[in-house]
Formats: C-alpha cells, structure tokens, sequence
DNA sequence: TGACAAACTATCCTTTTGTATAGTATCTAT
DNA sequence: ATAGATACTATACAAAAGGATAGTTTGTCA
C-alpha cells in the first residue's frame, strides 16, 4: 500500500469512523464541515488522493459513494487487538497491533472499536477470564459502573469505573486486589474506552 | 419485533444486500428501479414501513440516510443461533434460527459452528454468564471436561461432561445445581456440540 | 529551476435525492 | 362499513451533493 500524509490518514479515519457510526459514508461537505475546510472542493482532493494511493473505491456520480477498500486494520469493521501502547502513541498505531479479530465489529457497537487480550484474574467476578479478549468502544470518558479500559503506563487495563464525591474509584472485580481511587486536583487518567463486549476462545 | 408482510421482507432483503455489495445503502429511486416500481415514492412508503416496525432507522434530509438496525439473518456465512430444537428437526432449520452472529466461525473451531444463547446462571462458575451467546462445535460426543451442549427436550442445555465408571455425568457450573447422571444401559443423551467460544455483548 | 504532490479557498452549475401532495386499488380487522 | 395497512402511480419542488474551473501556498524531489 503506498504511504498516506498525515492529513490522508487523518482523512481515511474520520470515514471510517463515520461509516462505522451512521451505517453509511459522509459526503464531501460533511467531510469538510468536520475539519473546518471552508471549500467541499479540500474534501474531494483527499477523497480522490485516497482513492488513487488504493484505499478507498469512488462510485462517479452517486452521493455519499465511496467504499473503503482496505483491510487495515480498525478501517472496514474489523477489530485491532492492541497489546502495549506507548504513552503518547496512538493506539491504532501499527506497531502496537498484535493481531486483528475478523469480526464485525458492529456485531458490539457503533463506534469505533478494538480489543485488548485479558492478563490475569483482576476481573474474575466480572467473568472476564485470564486470555478473553474484550472488545471496547474507544472513548474518552465513562459511566459510573462501566467497565473502561484504563491506560496504566504501557498498557490498558481494565476496572469498573465509579465517579463518587468528585473522585474517579477504579475498582477491580477482585476482592484480593485494591481499589484504585484518583483524589480531584491529581493528574487525570486516559480512558482508552468502555466494554461493549467480550470474546472467548475454547 | 413486529411482523413484515412479504414484499417488506423483499425490501429489507434487498436493503441488506446493497448495503453488503456496495458499501452504502441505496437510495429510494435505487430501490424503486430493483424492483420495477415506476414511481419512488412506493419504495418511500415501504422504508418507512420498515422504520415504523423497527427494522431500519432513517436519518431524515441525508441522501442514502438509512442503518439496518435489526440482525437481520445476513449474507456471509456466519454463527447461527439456535433457539429451541424439535426432536428430529435438523438444528440448522431455519424456523429454530433465532438470529445470526456476523463472525466468521472460523475464529473459534474448523467445524461447524453454532450459538446458543444462555439462559441463567447454572454455568456461572466457568464464567458464563445470562445472555452470553456460547458458540459450540457440531459434534455427538464429548470429551471429560468438554462444554457439552446436550439435546435436553426442545432446548440445547450447557453442562461439563465427564464420563466415569462407565456412567455419564452433566456437571453444572453452580455448586446449588445438581449433576444429573446417567446410568449405563439408560437412553442415550443428544450431545449437539461442544464449547469452542462464547461471545458477550454489553 | 521546474515539475509535481499536498492542502487548501471560492464560486458555479448540474445531477441526485428527499420530501410533499394527490390519487387508485386491495385486503384485513373491528 | 369503515378505518387502517399495504402497495402502488404520477408529478412537482427544494435541498443535498457531486463535479468542474480557477486560483494560492507550501513543500519535496530530481
């Protein structure tokens, strides 16, 4: 696949992310709407650039027309596992792809999504085990009792997540493991998403 | 959900197919032209029958503006879920097909695959939960310790399999359920897959 | 230096599409 | 019998959206 600019990718995503939202592609205005292009013509640019470079199919003539045609991960439903992430990387970024679930991931939820692959027991009573794959809604905030995968350091890890009396308590399904509590005024937290799923193999 | 008469179901068909082909839904003129109807205003009138009855969610003002909502039984492949089972009816009969899982089933086993959807807690400590859809493996026997799906009246019931001193056990996850066993000599039990994945939405 | 890609603004025109109004005909349930 | 759902035709209009032309600016590659 030849290499997309920064803006391409940047592009590429927010189809993605729309399609994935509303069960069809935006139109050249919307598009433009989105990155505060004051001509829909800035949008078509992309959009054609897109399809030259492979990634995207363009139907002539018919609104909202266009197919994302690659198999890159996150684009075209299919759900990314993420292993570590770096602190300032993005998680989609390639080089934290351990391997990819060919499911719909509309199957969970609008959205965009993607699954981390569960270490140890902290959620047992959740009935998440050791090895299950959970499948989050990337978003940066929660609902008190979600479960939300949390960036700590590295990794994402997961707890349920309550908002009580100004402070954020990340509390695991474990009752032999502490609570996390996030006093306000200290350093916020990265919410990476919230579960909408989980899958279990064997 | 509500009931569609046959040309609606002839619709909602076609929506989902478009949708599958082209990667965005087709507009009302698009259907009217599929189906020979002169005037698009008929294919108007038959999508917003569909929104009425729940089955499409219609996005008003925006060209190609519709999202299936419902699982609607789709093209490609895909988990079946089973429901209730009459004694002698294949179990991949379509009036036993509650819904489709949108996974490849390649994901969990080689085999045929089905789904059942768990009613309950009786598997609770092998953290199975109430609504989880359990993805068994076709097959008529089972190995100690497998996840059997057992052919229990008209419904597929799951228990831990063992056989010991010649006599079947269906082990429970829940210390308040009692096994249930099976003398030598007595009428064979319908094993009708094993557990190879499960899948949680929510 | 010159060609080209990238990343836009501005404006205009045409086609596509949604929405609305006005009908016709058949069937079903109350 | 009659109200409502189903299943259409026909036509008109406005909004949505695609496509094209003409330009500016900033890089990069050769």
């Amino acid at each position: 696949m030849e290499p997309l600019s920064t803006r391409q990718e940047e592009i590429l995503k927010f189809l993605a992310h729309y399609q994935a939202e509303h069960g069809f592609p935006p139109t050249a205005r919307e598009i433009a709407g989105h990155f505060g292009f004051k001509s829909h013509k800035a949008a078509v640019d992309h959009v054609k650039a897109l399809e030259r470079k492979g990634y995207l199919q363009l139907h002539k003539g018919k609104s909202r027309g266009m197919e994302i045609t690659s198999n890159y991960p996150s684009f075209s439903g299919i759900i990314p596992v993420v292993g570590r992430i770096g602190a300032g990387t993005p998680i989609f970024a390639i080089e934290n792809l351990e391997e990819t679930l060919k499911i719909d991931s509309s199957l969970f939820s609008r959205g965009e999504c993607f699954a981390v692959r569960v270490k140890g027991d902290s959620m047992i009573e959740a009935h998440i085990k050791d090895g299950d794959y959970v499948i989050l809604k990337r978003q940066d905030y929660a609902e008190n009792g979600d479960i939300a995968g949390i960036v700590m350091g590295d990794e994402v890890t997961l707890k349920y997540y309550y908002k009580r009396k100004g402070r954020i308590e990340l509390v695991p399904a474990n009752p032999k493991l502490k609570p996390i509590i996030i006093e306000p005024g200290s350093e916020s937290l990265q919410i990476a998403g919230i579960m909408v799923g989980l899958i279990r193999r064997r």
